[in-house]
DNA sequence: AAAAGGCCCAACCGCGGTGCA
DNA sequence: GTGCACCGCGGTTGGGCCTTT
């Protein structure tokens, strides 16, 4: 534009070329090169915001709004165009492992970039990535972030104290969530009062989240690229080998066996099979907050294309659940102290289980075998804190046990032949597969959602078996 | 060559936060 | 304390372009 154009003469140019229909009504759609020429003399004059004022003053018919995106995304002198430095992606995935769909954060550490920009990049990029079945964050980008916030939480005071830091801690802002499912949890879970010391409804377990799951309850972000992993056998092995399986930092995390377990191939778990992975657990209430601003899901893998039916988070039900039946006893005999790092609903419905189970009749016992001897020593308030934890959906794991155990509900999803499935529980059905990945198998069943309405009775009995007593005895079922 | 489908990106919308009267 | 205006953010949409069939 020629300098010194006066803004009138623009708008009438406007005007004609525009598809303005009267000066009442603000246009929209796409800028043409005369409204550009005005809002950039206009900034230029008067500078950035006061966007409301551009309408006014400039003769522009568009919204401050309107002029603000425009200038912010396409008119700003200091933006950099076109394609992404191989770089810049880079710290976008980087940053994007940290602070989740933060685009404007992301923007800011990007300059010349915009939140748009950014957010049309990544939303792109996973579309692509999932289609093809490759993960999201490249494992070093996990373990990166990993390690990062691993320091954060090494730096934080002391143990003591961490649980009620836990709760007043605003460092990582998570949603407070409505637990409308965590009602039908508490039916299952109600034998363990303290276990479930929290508001059965609306829950705001957002405070500390973070500093609770440094990354191991990784912002659905996080999930998505661990459930990516599953399709990804080859960098399962390569990441999820054993030099990272003592890594602290791993070890931290809920997700430590998740590169080396969801494998569901790997489990017995039939391709196509929707487990807990793509159990189609729809929240009746949206979940609120930055998660669920996150994409409904795409955890989905190849092999579950066909069942896939917005899965919004059951993934880490496994995960829990298997990184409790994997985990090397040694590892978890370490763990006399709580930490946060330990995955723990299940754990503590097991350790629940076993307080109950060791007060009555040990007729049971021998069923019971398989996975609770290694839990058994967890301090029952530091399962209510690793629980709370899980109680966040947000968490990964708080649609471990609670979710998966509120949404057995009757609808789609087949079920497995439940007597298999309690010797899976049992590991001992005879086949192949060592105990531990029946038990998995049987797990992902037991654990779906979908669960017909006729297993009930089974389901019952599979969680009898799972805690190994007889709930039909129960009083507390 | 044409239709269909997918991709990409600019722009819009709704919501929440903040400042001010 | 309340209401309003403004601003910024994140999710979603719509249209143009490209690729595939």
């Amino acid at each position: 534009m020629r300098k010194g154009q006066s803004d009138l003469s623009l708008v009438e140019e406007v005007g004609r070329r525009g598809n303005m229909r009267e000066n009442c009504h603000l246009k929209k759609g796409p800028w043409t090169s005369a409204e550009d020429a005005i809002l950039v003399n206009y900034v230029k004059k008067h500078g950035e915001g006061n966007w409301n004022a551009v309408q006014k003053h400039s003769g522009l018919s568009r919204c401050g709004k309107s002029c603000r995106l425009r200038w912010a995304n396409h008119l700003r002198p200091d933006l950099k165009k076109g394609m992404f430095t191989p770089d810049e992606e880079r710290r976008i995935v980087e940053l994007h492992a940290k602070l989740g769909n933060k685009w404007a954060r992301m923007a800011a550490e990007l300059p010349g970039r915009t939140d748009n920009e950014i957010k049309n990049f990544w939303n792109t990029r996973i579309k692509r990535l999932q289609r093809a079945g490759l993960p999201i964050y490249p494992p070093d980008v996990c373990l990166h972030v990993n390690l990062s916030q691993e320091e954060s939480l090494a730096s934080m005071p002391n143990q003591d104290s961490f649980g009620s830091n836990l709760l007043q801690s605003d460092a990582f802002e998570l949603p407070h969530v409505e637990f409308e499912n965590l009602e039908l949890n508490q039916q299952y879970l109600s034998y363990s009062p303290e276990l479930l010391n929290i508001p059965p409804k609306t829950i705001g377990l957002s405070h500390g989240y973070g500093h609770m799951f440094p990354m191991a309850c990784p912002p659905k972000h996080l999930q998505e690229s661990v459930s990516n992993y599953i399709s990804m056998p080859n960098q399962l092995t390569d990441f999820a080998c054993e030099e990272h399986y003592d890594d602290p930092c791993r070890s931290a995390s809920p997700y430590d066996s998740d590169f080396s377990t969801n494998d569901q191939s790997s489990f017995g778990i039939p391709p196509g099979t929707d487990g807990l992975l793509s159990s189609d657990f729809s929240p009746s209430e949206p979940l609120s907050g930055p998660m669920n601003m996150e994409l409904p899901s795409y955890q989905y893998s190849d092999y579950q294309q066909d069942s896939w039916v917005n899965t919004s988070v059951p993934l880490p039900s496994v995960e829990s659940v298997v990184s409790l039946i994997l985990s090397p006893p040694m590892k978890r005999a370490k763990s006399d102290t709580f930490t946060p790092k330990n995955s723990g609903l299940l754990e503590a419905v097991v350790y629940e289980s076993q307080k109950l189970k060791s007060s009555k009749d040990e007729s049971h016992q021998q069923s019971s075998t398989l996975m609770l001897d290694d839990v058994a020593d967890f301090p029952l308030k530091d399962c209510e804190l690793d629980f709370e934890a899980h109680c966040d959906s947000n968490s990964p794991s708080a649609h471990s046990a609670a979710s998966a155990l509120s949404e057995h509900s009757p609808g789609s999803g087949s079920s497995s032949d439940e007597a298999q499935f309690v010797e899976s529980i049992l590991g001992c059905n005879g086949k192949n597969e060592t105990p531990n990945q029946s038990a998995i198998s049987g797990l992902d069943d037991f654990l779906r959602p979908g669960q017909r309405a006729r297993d009930k009775p089974i389901v019952t009995d599979v969680i009898a078996a799972l805690l190994g007593e007889d709930t039909c005895t129960s009083s507390t079922f």
